[in-house]
DNA sequence: GGTCGCCGTCAGGACAGCGTCAAGAACCGC
DNA sequence: GCGGTTCTTGACGCTGTCCTGACGGCGACC
């Protein structure tokens, strides 16, 4: 199913789309302010935004310019503001398409299905987890650290492959083991300890001090960003 | 040079939109009806199209249609009707964007780069693929190396497409076979080995040592540019 | 303060997968 | 039918990957 996330801070508009995009078979996510946009939108990997221009935190160019930074994902812009600028600025910015208000929601849904149709037709546009250290490419299977390809062996990267699909929670020993060892594989013989020193050697800035393959004694194991 | 088919009945605008877009570094070509337009499109390969939907010969969405079957290419339709209904044919048609008359030059530019990013971000418009040692035409079927054409079997081409359309990302040996070989091939009794190494020697400066088809052991293979 | 369990590290052996070659089988155009 | 191209297959050496066991460090708990 194909995700949406819609940022805009008038709870009628809100509902009104989630109502809309639902009925048309979307997975609706919903946020009202710049900052949860942000972090809905680096959590769950929509397939498309639908980004108001004015939040009452961040402006709206701003969310735009910060999801640009890691993505390609079609972003269409809502504005109140019919000046022509404002377009111009949208679509500069990166916008793939700047919706006035009001709006029919017919259009809104031809643009959608455009914008999505463009998407569809890049090869490349798969998602992308980005670090301070490197950067993830889940479709394309692998990452790049200091612009280069870091090669991982299948183990490795299906561990971290399982660590970042679940960035921010904890996952443990056993679950790791299950998912890519099979599910025969319950109990641990120190596979997961070899493997997570390998991938904290070749992504860790300071393999010692990890930043982002993280372990919680006697629970598991968490990636951060 | 970028350029741009403008397809419009009406001399002022056609005019008007020549200036500027030749200001702004554009090749102009002009048609005034869906005849010459389709005739000007398949001589000349623009590479975005902007499409008055009202035309004296052809409604706009058959041009669209037409130009649909054979390109990719962004096309900017414009209207001077501002029903709602109309913007949503056009871009269920495959139009890219939709502008409704009157509209500010500075708003048809913006959508106009913004068209053109997209479509060069979409590794998919250029159908052909440049690499430091090699050129790949995926619509001509060809490869070009030191300037003479490479000649390559139907199952080498067949292997490189599928490598060159995923380029970057890691493609499995299973969805090569089953894409190769057909549906029926899903375990490997090293097709793939004997193949990958013809394609090496006839494209790599050094087959022992590649740089384009790279393998990922136990993953599969990855075409880097 | 000692013991115990958990984690990180290292190095070495086993082995599956890869690259390579060459020869036979199947296919195609003439 | 014949020559040439293309495809398939088997064998073999080698490299990369996986797993293992041993060891040391650290904190938790008694």
């Amino acid at each position: 199913m194909t995700r949406v996330l819609v940022v805009d801070d008038e709870p009628q508009l809100r509902r009104a789309l989630q109502i809309s995009l639902r009925a048309r078979g979307f997975e609706v996510l919903l946020a009202a302010d710049g900052t949860e946009a942000l972090h809905l939108f680096r959590t769950t990997q929509p397939e498309i935004v639908i980004l108001d221009i004015g939040l009452p935190d961040l402006d709206g160019l701003e969310v735009l310019a910060a999801i640009r930074r890691q993505s390609t994902v079609p972003v269409i812009m809502l504005s109140a503001r019919v000046d022509s600028a404002d377009k111009v600025d949208a679509l500069d910015a990166g916008a793939d398409d700047y919706v006035t208000k009001p709006f029919g929601m017919d259009e809104l849904l031809a643009r959608l299905r455009a914008a999505i149709r463009r998407a569809d037709t890049a090869p490349d546009a798969g998602p992308v987890v980005v670090t301070a250290s490197f950067t993830v490419d889940l479709a394309a299977k692998k990452v790049i650290r200091d612009g280069a390809v870091v090669h991982l062996t299948p183990t490795e990267w299906g561990m971290l492959e399982m660590l970042v699909r679940h960035r921010g929670r904890l996952v443990t020993q056993t679950e790791l083991l299950r998912e890519v060892w099979g599910p025969a594989y319950s109990t641990e013989s120190n596979y997961l300890r070899v493997y997570l020193a390998q991938l904290r050697r070749k992504l860790e800035p300071e393999p010692g001090n990890p930043r982002h393959l993280i372990t919680d004694q006697r629970m598991g194991y968490r990636f951060e960003l």
